[in-house]
DNA sequence: CGACTTATCGACCATTTCATTCGAAAAATT
DNA sequence: AATTTTTCGAATGAAATGGTCGATAAGTCG
C-alpha cells in the first residue's frame, strides 16, 4: 500500500523524462516500461492508461512549479522583491517543465480535458497569488494599485505573452533581458512616485 | 535537373533536423513532408525510401565533419597545432552531427549496411590523416614516433574511448578539460625531449 | 496551342506498431 | 497453505505508417 504510491511516483518521474524528450504521442508504453526495467503490462497495474500517466506527469510538474513559486515569494520580504521573484522564477522554471508547457501549448493534445482543467486551475491560482502580492504592496503604500484583481489580470496576460516566443524559439530569446525590461515597465507604472 | 539536386539537399537538411531530434524510427515520412510543406508521396519523387533519406543525411554530416577537419588542419602550421586542432574539432563537431553519431552508436540501426560502410570508410580516412600528421611531425623532428601507423591507431582508439561518455552523459562531461588532459598526455609521451 | 516532361498529390494497401487486456504465475504476506 | 500483491508473456484490435499508383497539375518546347 505504502510502496504502491512510491512506485507510482517512480513511474511518473521516469516517464516524465521520456515524455519531455519525445512528446506524448511518440513515447511508447514499452519505452516507459523498459526504462523501469519492467514488462509493459506491469505498468498497467499502477496506471490505467498512457493518458493517465501523462496526466500524472503534468500534474506533478504543475505542482513543482507551484512549490517553486511559493518558495520564491516567501524568501523575500518587500512587495517589489516578491513580485520580481515571482516573475523570474515562473519564467525560469519554464524550461524544466516541458511536459506541463507542452501539454498547455500542443494543439495535438487539445482533446485532453484534464489539460484544460489544469490550465484553468493554475490560471486561477496564479491570478490569486498575483492579486495578493499587489494588494499587500498597495497596503504597504509601495504599489499604486486601486483594483488589484484587474492589475493582476493584466500582469498575467503579459507574462503569457512572453511565454509564446520563449516556447517557440527557445534559443534566440534572452530571457533575463526581456524579463528585466518587462519588470522595469511594470514597476515604474505601478510604483508610488 | 539542376533543381532536383538542389531540392534533395533541402530535404536532407530538413529531414536531418527531424532525425536528430527524434531518431530514425520515430521520425515519420509525413513529418518530413509536412516540414517541407509537401505531400508525403512527393518525397518519393526525390528519394526511394526513408532509409535512403537517412543514408543521405548521415553521409552529408560525415562530409561536414570531414570538411571541418581538413579545414582545421590547414589553418595552422606546426605539427603540434595540427594534431591539437584535429582532436579538438573532431570532438567539438560531435554534438552537431547527432545523426552521424547516432547512426554509428545506435544498436537499433545495426542492420543498416551503409552505416557499417561509412564507419569503416571514415575510420580508415581518420587513420590516414592521423598517420600523416604524425609522420610529418616526425619528419620535422617534433614528434618521436617510429611507427606512425601504429601510433595513429592508438590515438584513434583513445579518441573513440572519449566518445562514449560524451555520447551518453552529454551534460556532465567537461569536454575541454578532458581533451586537454588527453592532449597533454599525448604530447608529452610523443614529443622529443 | 498541343505533345511531352517534370513535379505533386490523394487515395489506397500491406504491414507494423502500439495501447490495452487477460489469465497465469511468481513473490510476498497472512 | 491460503490469500493477496505484483509481474509478465501472449494475444488483440485499432491506428499509424512506409510505400505504391494513377491522376493531374505545372512547366517546357516545338
Amino acid at each position: 500500500m505504502v510502496n504502491k504510491e512510491e512506485f507510482r511516483r517512480k513511474i511518473i518521474i521516469s516517464a516524465g523524462k521520456i515524455f519531455s524528450r519525445y512528446g506524448f504521442k511518440k513515447t511508447t508504453m514499452d519505452e516507459i516500461a523498459k526504462a523501469l526495467k519492467m514488462g509493459k503490462s506491469s505498468i498497467y497495474y499502477y496506471f490505467k492508461s498512457k493518458e493517465e500517466i501523462f496526466e500524472a506527469v503534468v500534474l506533478y510538474e504543475a505542482n513543482v512549479l507551484r512549490n517553486e513559486l511559493t518558495k520564491a515569494i516567501k524568501s523575500v520580504d518587500s512587495p517589489v522583491d516578491k513580485v520580481r521573484n515571482y516573475v523570474f522564477v515562473r519564467m525560469k522554471t519554464f524550461e524544466k517543465l516541458s511536459n506541463y508547457y507542452n501539454a498547455i501549448f500542443d494543439k495535438n493534445l487539445d482533446h485532453f480535458d484534464f489539460i484544460e482543467n489544469i490550465r484553468l486551475k493554475y490560471d486561477r491560482e496564479e491570478l490569486a497569488i498575483l492579486r495578493l502580492l499587489l494588494y499587500h504592496g498597495a497596503r504597504k503604500k509601495v504599489f499604486n494599485v486601486t483594483n488589484s484583481s484587474y492589475t493582476a489580470l493584466a500582469i498575467q496576460t503579459s507574462l503569457k505573452g512572453l511565454e509564446v516566443p520563449l516556447f517557440w524559439q527557445k534559443k534566440e530569446v534572452d530571457i533575463e533581458e526581456r524579463l528585466n525590461g518587462i519588470l522595469d515597465v511594470l514597476f515604474h507604472g505601478i510604483m508610488k512616485k
